[in-house]
DNA sequence: GAGTAGAACTTGACGCGTCAAGTTCTCTTC
DNA sequence: GAAGAGAACTTGACGCGTCAAGTTCTACTC
């Protein structure tokens, strides 16, 4: 409650439009990603945040990745992601290994066993993207939808100016595949 | 990998534009809400789903509802809702009461307290609202917006047929309101 | 070359949401 | 009028994310 010191700008109350739009925006913060997560639960035991950390795994060339690497791209907290990456390598999804010479570094790699656990589910999720958002809008909406993400994404970003400044390579909005990179077959 | 059996479908992968789009949502879909959520928290102690509680509360005639109508209107389960209100009332925000007769029904009503604090945070919700997301919107984006969010809950909605089919009334977006409702000052 | 700064994690405690089970009512049905 | 069926919650255990601390390294500095 900061409200005491001079003449507080009059809240601009949302009008009938904005107010539309905000209510229909919570459709999508709130009931899409409970509708995918549960989804993706259901079809390959997964969690929707597990599924990226795996899918942007098998992205890689080699499949591995530094930790710190995958935090960034996942839009995850370090912390958060060693939790989750315990548990995965747990289920012999994935595997740690600490990399020696610069710094603490440690990288993760997709097992085999990971890689299969992902090809299986990627054409589930696309179903449910496409099932869930991208089929039922017309091209000038999905063009709209990318403005207003980017919009957003800037908005936010301009909120807390730095945040870091190192390690991050571009920062980037978390990634979810168009489909898992094809190796020899 | 499960591709041998009959003619499964082939799988539709995203292209371009649609990718951009995908991954534009995340953005609403993962920072939006990690953002309003941290600002409330910061400025009103309060989480956003706490928020939402209160400030429907806070719409009502008699700022009382019943459990089940609450829980609807804020798309939780019954379950999360009682543990919610069970924290709120602890603080001294709103109350509940047992209502003899129908059913084992139950209402929370807003205290003072409670409407205080949903007065002294809307402010600043509304304000973060339009910060990071509608002030950043021209006209034809927020229709968009409107037309994407009505889109995906149908979609979601498809996919769910009934869910229920008594208690709730017209199945509603959770609402945000644009602000509290006036009383006598 | 010892000390300090700081990057890159890991770990444990704690809080919130979910799920399954329990409780308490009413209403129907025979 | 006794037995179900079922609506409307409540409760407890468990899992995941967050936050604060701890651990290991490298690199710089004097």
């Amino acid at each position: 409650m900061k409200k005491s010191t001079g003449p507080v700008a009059e809240t601009r109350w949302l009008n009938g439009d904005e107010l539309a739009a905000w209510l229909a925006n919570s459709a999508i913060m709130i009931s899409l990603p409970a509708a995918l997560d549960a989804r993706m639960q259901r079809e390959a035991q997964l969690t929707f945040f597990e599924y990226m950390v795996l899918s942007v795994l098998s992205e890689q060339p080699d499949r591995t990745m530094q930790m710190s690497a995958l935090a960034a791209r996942t839009a995850a907290s370090l912390s958060r992601l060693s939790h989750v990456v315990g548990r995965l390598e747990k289920r012999g999804l994935l595997a740690r290994k600490r990399i020696p010479g610069s710094g603490r570094r440690t990288t993760a790699t997709l097992t085999e066993a990971g890689y299969e656990v992902v090809v299986a589910a990627a054409p589930g999720h696309v179903a449910a993207v496409r099932e869930y958002l991208i089929d039922d809008l017309e091209p000038h909406e999905l063009a709209a939808l990318r403005r207003i993400g980017a919009a957003v994404d800037a908005a936010i970003k301009r909120g807390q100016p730095d945040a870091s400044s190192a390690a991050s390579p571009p920062p980037e909005a978390p990634t979810i595949h168009s489909g898992p990179r094809r190796t020899a077959d």
